[in-house]
DNA sequence: ATGTGC
């Protein structure tokens, strides 16, 4: 079998693209990464493995914990990880669902073709840009009150609905129907909803973007049928998260872990992994707020698609936005947990995906940080409309390589708790970044050498996140397809890009 | 990711 060391690291394939570590012999459950060797020897270059590892150590850790092809490392946890604790005898951890709550993409489609748009994308994105407030601090598409605020916070995109901001299909397209049931109003502070107050509809920074794109390829005729897609059509992909509010929500429960819950802290395999046993009344607490965090994040998309909904009416002159086919497609969350049951085998050191055994269904926190759900065909919870042929998975790339439409794959269930990769993930950190790009150059040659219109509100951003600093998107979608966790169905390319 | 920080 083929091996794989990295810096303290052995990796084992023990199949096509999925690579065991090395048992330590401490009380962890198996740990895989699910990559090709060329996206493991990007993997292995920063903390991720030690990362991956120490999460496998967790309390009540369901066997495997996974970091996906696009993994990097993040606070803790992984991004691009996929980790499963016991409800009942595990944890939930703040930091297995990352500082952006519910930092997601949606993507809507239009009646447009690029031949539409071409020639028109400068004062496409400079109405877009003007249109969705972006960068960091306050302004939104919704000037709220608190009392606006604790709707959203409370039920989701149905307070979309009730304001006017969707369509009951918008919710019906959205993970969950836009709406977790278990907020908590009461486990929000007030820090968190003042911050959130003024951020209602807006893009934020970081690789959060706004971009208009065409189909360029279609995999696969009768699902992309089935989800409204074609080739030449024009799409528009919305990329944010909870901003303020998810941030404070996390920053707050690391804190009260380290206040309330020290001993269980101290015998996690790493401080930051900060997590609050299941049971707990802080572990209760905390699924309240962030699935409060977990609505605003919907609603801060809503707001945003209804923002460009307009605009776009206005610019091709349109009398509505209905008149252009912008329907939702589908709407995915990558930083969450929640309670799902899943069907695992009982083994010596709790339970797992794998294994022979008789199955039993066990209710587990899952938490995907950096990582999209991909329900297959058939599941109860993809919507009807997608239901014979799977889940929508959208898969971003880079501002220059565009993204991937999947289907929820057969094998996802069985393999990675439901769920496949988020995006290309990053190569590098940010200052890095910014030491080997100038954003402006990085935007001129967009436009020059491949005709994306970009419009920032801060050049380092574009530097940041200039094509270079990710993954190839190709790799990351060929290991997901050849693992059946998610099957590609169209593939996008970038026409203009609004970035924070 | 983030009023880019204890």
């Amino acid at each position: 079998m083929s091996t794989f060391d990295a810096d303290g690291h052995r990796l084992t394939e023990v199949e096509p693209d999925v690579w065991a570590l090395a048992d330590t012999g401490d009380e962890s459950v198996p740990a895989r990464v699910l990559a090709n060797r060329s996206l493991l020897a990007q993997i292995s270059t920063d903390n991720t493995l030690t990362q991956l590892r120490n999460v496998a150590g967790m309390p009540g850790a369901v066997a495997p914990a996974l970091c996906m092809p696009d993994g990097h490392q993040g606070y803790g946890f992984p991004v691009g990880g996929v980790a499963a604790f016991d409800a009942e005898d595990g944890c939930i951890s703040p930091g297995g669902v990352g500082f952006d709550i519910n930092c997601g993409v949606r993507m809507l489609t239009t009646t447009l073709t690029y031949d539409d748009v071409k020639g028109r994308e400068a004062a496409l994105v400079d109405a877009l840009y003007d249109a969705v407030p972006c960068g960091l601090g306050g302004g939104g598409v919704h000037d709220g009150t608190h009392a606006d605020l604790d709707a959203a916070l409370e039920r989701g995109i149905d307070w979309c609905v009730e304001e006017g901001y969707a369509v009951p299909a918008d919710r019906r397209h959205c993970e969950d129907e836009g709406q977790r049931l278990d907020a908590d109003l009461d486990a929000v502070s007030k820090k968190a909803r003042d911050r959130g107050a003024s951020q209602m509809g807006s893009l934020g920074s970081g690789n959060h973007f706004l971009e208009v794109q065409r189909v360029t390829d279609v995999y696969d005729d009768d699902t992309a049928a089935a989800f409204g897609l074609a080739e030449d059509q024009v799409v528009v992909l919305i990329h944010c998260g909870s901003r303020g509010l998810g941030h404070q929500i996390c920053s707050d429960y690391l804190r009260r872990i380290e206040q309330e819950h020290p001993d269980f802290l101290a015998s996690l395999p790493n401080k930051d992994l900060a997590a609050a046993p299941a049971g707990s009344e802080l572990a209760a607490s905390y699924y309240g707020a962030m699935c409060a965090a977990i609505n605003f994040a919907w609603v801060n998309r809503q707001l945003i698609t209804h923002a460009v909904r307009e605009t776009f009416a206005d610019v091709f002159d349109a009398p509505d936005w209905e008149a252009l086919g912008m329907d939702l497609l589908y709407d995915v969350s990558h930083n969450i947990a929640k309670r799902e049951t899943h069907a695992v085998v009982e083994t010596e050191d709790g339970y797992s995906l794998a294994g022979d055994g008789e199955r039993v269904e066990r209710e587990l926190f899952v938490h995907r940080k950096g990582a999209t759900r991909a329900f297959p065909a058939g599941h109860p919870e993809v919507p009807a409309a997608y239901r014979e042929v799977g889940q929508p998975v959208i898969i971003p790339g880079s501002m220059g390589a565009g993204s991937y439409v999947l289907r929820g794959g057969s094998q996802s269930l069985g393999r990675t708790f439901g769920s496949t990769a988020h995006g290309a993930g990053r190569l590098m950190s940010r200052t890095q970044a910014k030491d080997e790009y100038q954003g402006g150059d990085v935007q001129d040659a967009l436009e020059a050498d491949d005709d994306i219109h970009v419009k920032a509100a801060s050049g380092a951003t574009i530097a940041e996140e200039a094509p270079g600093v990710y993954k190839d998107i190709d790799d990351v979608v060929d290991v997901s397809a050849g693992l059946g966790v998610g099957d590609p169905v169209v593939r996008t390319y970038p026409v203009c890009n609004v970035k924070g």
